[in-house]
DNA sequence: ATAGATGTACGATAAAATTCGTAGCAAATA
DNA sequence: TATTTGCTACGAATTTTATCGTACATCTAT
């Protein structure tokens, strides 16, 4: 069974993320969420999962008419892995600035930011 | 010139990447670092740098036979939007697991945690 | 000048990804 | 029961990326 390869395409990603909130779904469901974001048609959402399913990305159970899938991938290893590049491509050497921008980008609740001056306490020694 | 529209991909982004950190090269030089990572051919790096600058994302010099490319894409956009890619789609609503997972990867030193802590307070109160 | 290196241009091909139409079936409903 | 609706399967066309070979021009030594 030849799987490991590739990572999930942009549009791949986008219909994990809807499988990773819903936890698994139909293509319609997917496609609803898709479709108010993207435009596109129904039985390319469904293609695209079919072939997700041949990728090993997803599983699907056939037992009724509609079929329900649910993702393969974790959603820390993807995370994980992007962080990865992020880190050792586009941030080399300046985790700082990456975490300084993502800082900046939402707004962190005060027990957000409990959270990670307890987790930057273990790094002081 | 109709730009504007896609992303670089991947194999445009190890060019940029390269690029950013020279500032400006020659194929030939992009390509003798490209090649130490990936096994590829000189025309290859070649054909996807002009493209590249078709799509405006490059910018080169042909006064001389050998071009010289610049980047026209900034280092710091491209950061950006690989940011908000991963806070609004795979860490949406998690920015402290984001935060922590990139100090988890790499080792920082007692002055970044400083700026950090120094950046947090700004967000209290 | 000739040969070899080094450059760009370009076309072809291959390999992925994306998109969608249509067929055929099953289920719901009028 | 007949019709409409909702699914999956599948094939095909398109588009986008990735790779390279080859032609041709220009340098650089011999």
């Amino acid at each position: 069974m030849g799987n490991k390869k590739h990572n999930p395409t942009e549009s791949e990603l986008e219909i994990l993320q809807i499988l990773w909130n819903k936890g698994n779904a139909t293509v319609r469901e997917v496609h609803e969420v898709l479709k108010k974001v993207k435009d596109t048609g129904y039985t390319t959402t469904l293609k695209i999962m079919q072939i997700m399913t041949e990728k090993g990305f997803l599983e699907r159970n056939t037992a009724n008419r509609t079929h329900i899938y649910k993702p393969l991938l974790s959603r820390e290893k993807i995370q994980a892995k992007f962080l990865d590049k992020m880190l050792n491509g586009l941030f080399k050497g300046s985790e700082s600035r990456l975490i300084m921008g993502a800082l900046n980008q939402k707004e962190l609740s005060p027990s957000d930011i409990e959270d990670i001056k307890d987790y930057l306490r273990q790094f002081e020694k």
